[in-house]
Order: structure tokens, then C-alpha cells, then sequence
DNA sequence: TTTGTTGCAAAACGTTTGCAGCCTC
DNA sequence: GAGGCTGCAAACGTTTTGCAACAAA
């Protein structure tokens, strides 16, 4: 159900961007850029910087930089759910979606809702234009559930 | 539209929790959890701590421990909005509500709304039991957006 | 040539932890 | 009396920052 988005588009939108700021366009956040789009699922920063150790030479300063850029222009969704690393997603490409989070194993699931997703979109507000938004909901997965039940 | 909820009956469902968990009912618990009471608000670790100091002799790392244990008996609810310091809001006598972060200066807002709610709340999970849930739409407030546009 | 960006390392910062003494239970 | 809890300070771990060298514009 996700569209098919392509490096090159991404590559566009990013450049775009730091055209538009007078950022300027270097290799390394290219690279970085290149590395979130073919990683699947959440990451964090040291996730991100260690995948870059592999094959391309950057400081974890620049990977920090850049995605606070990638997150500027919306390419990425920053989320903070409690660990102790900042979480990152694509935000290209993909479906809205929602997350499940489990408040004992910390687990994340996603989910979808049109109804939810409807709701939430179709809002509007006087003196607020929204963006973008996140919804978490949290809970116990069913295997928590059990190891919890049992244990007492 | 907000149920009036005495300190009286929080503070029996803190000892419940306290007792059922086998922990200790000090007074820096009760202490902390009376100072909250009486905050309105978001506030995080740091506001409670100054906060308490000008009455109440309490660590900071009793604060900290304190906010744990009321966030786990469903007190207090924290929400991690990418500032430095954690937010934290009570749970109680509060109506449902969805937050509103301007992306450009930070600031939060409160909103309420009944078919957002109950989309979320009516949703069911085989394999997921939903406790609660955190709502942040992203944008920009009124403000910034004037401010932008004038920076142009 | 100008000046934004990088890498490096050190610093910053909120939060957690270790420990001795205290106080619920 | 036993052991969870407190205060204190030091440690922790992620993120930010300062600075000299570099390279995009």
C-alpha cells in the first residue's frame, strides 16, 4: 500500500531544501541521507552512525546535524518514546500510521486506522496550522500480559 | 468540565498502590504528590524540585523516584516533547485531551476533541491492551507563523 | 575568497546510581 | 530489627558545542 518513492525524488526534495535555507549540499549528508532511505524500520543516531562506520567516513556530530536538517524539511519523524536514544523513522513513502507501545517491554508496533486517521486530519484550528502529527498508544502486549498474569 | 477530584482521594489511590506494591508511604512521597496536586499545568522534574524547596526538603533523586512510581499507579502521565526535560501532567480530575506543539517555538497547547477520542478509545487490539494514549499534533502556532512570514 | 560544514574531543545536561544513614513496617 | 528509602555526589549516556581544517559556493 506504500508508494513507491525514489532515492532520486528524495534526493530532489533534500536538495530543495538546502537550496532554499543556503545550506549547503555535501557529500556526507547525502550519504547519510542514502542510508536512511534503504533502512528499514525505527533507528536512532548510533544505529545510523554505525551502519555509516561500514562504508562511509562521518562524525557522529554530522549525523546528528543531518538529521536535525532531514527532520526540518520532513523527510524524517523524530520520536521520543522514553528510551534513552531519540528515535527516528522515514517519512516518505510511508502510510500514516500509528504506534503501539508496550509499557513494560517497550516494544513498538505500528498500526493503521482510517478512521483515526480521518478524524485527526479533518481537524482544523483557528490559530494553528498543523503539520504533521504522532499518536502513541500505550498498553501491554499480550506476551507482557501473560508474563504479568503468572507471575502473581 | 473537570470533575472535581479532592486530594483526599488521590492520595488513597497512591497508598492503595504504595500497599499492593509493598512499597513505603513516606512523607517526601505524599509531599511530592501534594505539590503536584496543587500545580496546574505541564511541569517537569526541575520545576518540581524548586518548587518543593521552598517548603519541603526533598532530592532531587527522590523527585525522580517519586515521578516513577505515580507515573506507574497512572497519576501523572509523561510526555517526552523533545525539549531537554521530560513534561509531566497529572492524570487525574483531567478531561481527555490532545496536545497542540508549535514546531518553531515549543510552545504546547491543550484541545479536546469528542470524535478523536472516541476513534482512539473505541479501538480494540487482538493482541494489545490499551492503557492510554498520547496525542501530539505538530505545526505552527499563530504567532511563529506571522513571524515567518514577515521573515521572508 | 568567503563562510558554512566537518571531525574530533571535550562539555553539557537531564537522569540514574552507589552508598551510608534513616525511618517505615 | 530488617530492609526499603532518602540525600548526596559522583557517574552515566546521549546530544551539543568549540575549534581548527576543509571545501562548497
Amino acid at each position: 500500500m506504500k508508494e513507491e518513492i525514489s532515492y532520486e525524488e528524495i534526493k530532489e526534495i533534500f536538495t530543495e531544501y538546502l537550496k532554499k535555507h543556503h545550506h549547503r549540499k555535501t557529500p556526507e549528508r547525502y550519504a547519510i541521507l542514502q542510508r536512511i532511505y534503504s533502512y528499514e524500520g525505527h533507528f536512532n543516531a548510533d544505529i545510523l552512525y554505525n551502519i555509516m562506520q561500514s562504508d562511509y567516513r562521518v562524525s557522529l556530530a554530522t549525523v546528528y546535524n543531518t538529521l536535525e536538517l532531514l527532520q526540518e524539511c520532513r523527510l524524517i519523524i523524530k520520536h521520543q518514546l522514553g528510551g534513552q536514544f531519540a528515535q527516528y523513522e522515514k517519512a516518505f513513502g510511508n502510510t500514516t500510521h500509528h504506534h503501539l507501545i508496550c509499557s513494560h517491554c517497550g516494544k513498538v508496533k505500528e498500526f493503521s486506522d482510517k478512521q483515526i486517521r480521518v478524524a485527526i486530519q479533518s481537524r482544523q484550528f483557528a490559530h494553528f496550522q498543523m503539520s504533521h502529527y504522532s499518536l502513541y498508544l500505550f498498553g501491554l502486549c499480550s506476551k507482557c500480559k501473560d508474563e504479568l498474569k503468572h507471575a502473581k
